[in-house]
DNA sequence: TTTAAATGTTACAATTTTGTTACAAATTAA
DNA sequence: TTAATTTGTAACAAAATTGTAACATTTAAA
């Protein structure tokens, strides 16, 4: 699965189509026609991305994103924005109301495509769905398998999140809180010395023999590739 | 200052005019007239943003974009491409070969600022690489680590620290008192000598052999780079 | 020059941090 | 169900870091 898209549009058609489309891509996709409804979906369903229609029937769309930008859970939710003024006025006021990207109809589904998969690699790396390398590391997200110098890998599932977590930023240090919050799940409680646990056992799969070692220590602060 | 912006692009009209614009909201700007200058200059201005130009004399915008998410140091670095073809599968080929945003020319000043805005929003709490530069040392807070003319310098936690607070001011000569203030939790206490050894722990790590003293004493009031 | 204060240097024990292993509980597959 | 895999934690081992004392050297003032 590529990720999870929200659309709040009046007109059926347009999501019909969308939908269809993007769902044909690997997307996950909900929708409401209304902003009012639309808001309430929005947190059972958790999109990883929001198009929004600027004309709805209850709210404006820029009502909605001020409104979303105010809740935590989605102040970082990226947001498409589809209207039919193409007046640049609009332009500016949409972006400046929190939207990430925009959109006038009537639009190709091709360009709609670009401008998500655009968004999402930005803030969302982990949604989009496409292979993640790093010296001679290769881990394919779609089939789930790691290779090492072309020789798969066995990873249990949290070794996996763990290694892909740290693919998306490869270098960086990641503090042992950070860890945690990305790579297990929000409420789990667990002590950060589980983590090492974790190290050791991802540097056992990963580091097949007579090869470098590829997650570096750094002492009171966390871990990173090298 | 809220940013450093670079820009290519061939038309000098374009430049001044958005460069100045640029500058008058706090951000600090410089620019190529063309591919090659740009790439080596991006270099060395480390910007948090690129406005790109589609058409250039040498090299196109999409090669430079894709010859950017190659580099390591710049897989990240937000892109928004100025062109004045604005059909349609221009725009697709453009975000699909990384590229942010994209802006037909003629544009407004105020939609260039708001679409700069909205990306830098969504890019910068991800990976804003930080670095602190001074003389010939660098010293990289995400990845944590240091270099002094190229070679990599291992330091201990506390090292670290010591010498990060002291790049963010070189030059300005610091007291123990405020060292620790800084440098250390604020719970601890710790004599004021023991700063005494932590430089001279910094100093025999930072003072690769035959390379000039990097920290001053200056007696009486504490030390200092120089 | 002599003296006192400030800083440099070294060694080392105590502490902190991380690595490693084993094992029981939990989860998943067969 | 049973068997296999995965997971979290405790316990101990190993390693790195830290603070301080003790002594050496430098500096500035008398």
């Amino acid at each position: 699965m590529n990720g999870k898209i929200f659309i709040i549009e009046d007109e059926p058609s347009i999501i019909q189509l969308v939908q269809h489309n993007l769902e044909k891509n690997g997307f996950l996709v909900s929708s409401s026609l209304n902003g009012n409804d639309g808001l309430k979906e929005l947190k059972k369903f958790q999109p990883d991305l929001l198009l929004l229609d600027w004309m709805l029937p209850d709210l404006s769309g820029i009502e909605i994103c001020k409104n979303i930008r105010k809740d935590n859970n989605f102040k970082n939710l990226p947001v498409i924005m589809l209207t039919a003024k193409g007046e640049e006025e609009d332009k500016i006021k949409g972006l400046d109301s929190g939207v990430d990207d925009y959109l006038t109809k009537p639009f190709s589904f091709n360009e709609l495509m670009a401008r998500i998969k655009a968004v999402l690699r930005r803030s969302n790396p982990n949604t989009v769905s496409d292979n993640l390398k790093f010296d001679d590391l290769m881990l394919d997200r779609i089939e789930k398998r790691v290779f090492r110098d072309g020789q798969e890998i066995k990873l249990g599932p949290t070794e996996f999140r763990l290694l892909e977590f740290f693919l998306t930023n490869p270098k960086r240090v990641y503090s042992r809180d950070q860890i945690l919050e990305s790579v297990w799940p929000n409420n789990v409680n667990v002590e950060s010395r589980t983590i090492d646990v974790h190290i050791r056992r991802l540097r056992q799969s990963v580091n097949l023999k007579n090869k470098k070692e590829l997650i570096r220590t750094v002492r009171s602060s966390g871990y990173s590739l090298i």
